[in-house]
DNA sequence: GTATTTGTTCAATA
DNA sequence: ATATTGAACAAATA
């Protein structure tokens, strides 16, 4: 499920489980997620071995492990992943990071779709992934936003999903955020007005707070690094929700901009 | 067998 | 240049 807090609750419980150690070993049953720098695993893991970690950032939905040396080891969990800490190998466990002090870190991945990257700072920032990121949807300025929905003629649900304009938000805080806003998924960005785009700028901040406070959404198998499950799934007013909790009409799902999309025509009209 | 899935990238098309 | 749509990736689940 990883969007954006399920990878800055991610970032955090891992830098207080392993920031300050060092890698000893590194291991794979899924060589081709690995996109390094010094090409296979055998060579990026004999450039891991020792490197110290000096800290965890995220950019976007990727989690960062700033190395010794300004290398970069980084991981995207995509549909399916989440990163264990001291959980013993199972049938989806594609990567794995043995550090000192006993301590290992996992991707556990079903779907074989997460990434992980190995290489400089230079180069990592240099990946068309992390180079295309938009601002970051828990630090978006009123500004910012403002001018990016007056520059796109793109509905709201694309939008608000394109990483490159807004980093972070994924399909179901997408559809939060927008029944919160009381605006309609289709809604042409360029056409709101100050009112609307104050609306869709608080909404944001109230949804990620709120599940960031819920310690993220457990559909299936993501977890914490500690093996917490997150709670925000219950809290869910209109994603996968048959009926809707403000005017107790029945809900319907659509496909828009690619995904699934709940929202309500009766509290989130259309304009035209 | 069917359809769906928290994400991203790419090709084809408008 | 922008925007949209569908397919692809791979596996689990209903
Ligand atoms: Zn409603």
């Amino acid at each position: 499920m990883p969007e954006i807090i399920e990878v800055e609750i991610t970032k955090q419980k891992l830098k207080s489980a392993i920031q300050g150690k060092r890698i000893l070993d590194f291991w794979t049953d899924w060589p081709r997620g690995l996109i390094s720098q010094e090409g296979g695993m055998k060579k990026t893991t004999k450039k891991l071995k020792g490197k110290k970690i000096n800290g965890l950032s995220r950019k976007g939905k990727a989690v960062i492990l700033n190395l010794e040396g300004h290398k970069i080891l980084a991981i995207h969990q995509r549909m399916s992943g989440h990163m264990p800490v001291n959980l013993p190998e199972n049938k989806h466990t594609r990567f794995r990071i043995f550090l000192s002090d006993n301590t290992d870190v996992s991707l556990v991945d079903p779907r074989k779709f997460g990434v992980v990257w190995y290489g400089s700072e230079k180069w990592f920032n240099e990946q068309p992934y992390i180079k295309n990121l938009g601002y970051d949807a828990m630090s978006i300025k009123r500004s910012q936003l403002f001018r990016i929905l007056s520059n796109s003629r793109s509905s709201l649900k694309s939008l608000l999903l394109n990483q490159s304009k807004i980093a972070g938000l994924g399909n179901i805080a997408c559809d939060e955020i927008l029944w919160r806003a009381r605006l309609n998924p289709l809604c042409r960005s360029d056409t709101l007005n100050v009112r609307e785009a104050e609306l869709l700028y608080k909404s944001i901040y109230t949804i990620l707070a709120d599940v960031l406070r819920y310690g993220g959404t457990s559909m299936s198998n993501w977890r914490h690094p500690d093996g917490e499950q997150g709670n925000y799934q219950k809290k869910f007013k209109i994603y996968k929700q048959k009926k809707c909790v403000r005017c107790k009409k029945s809900i319907k799902s659509e496909k828009i901009a690619g995904r699934s999309t709940y929202f309500c025509k009766i509290c989130q009209p259309s304009k035209i």
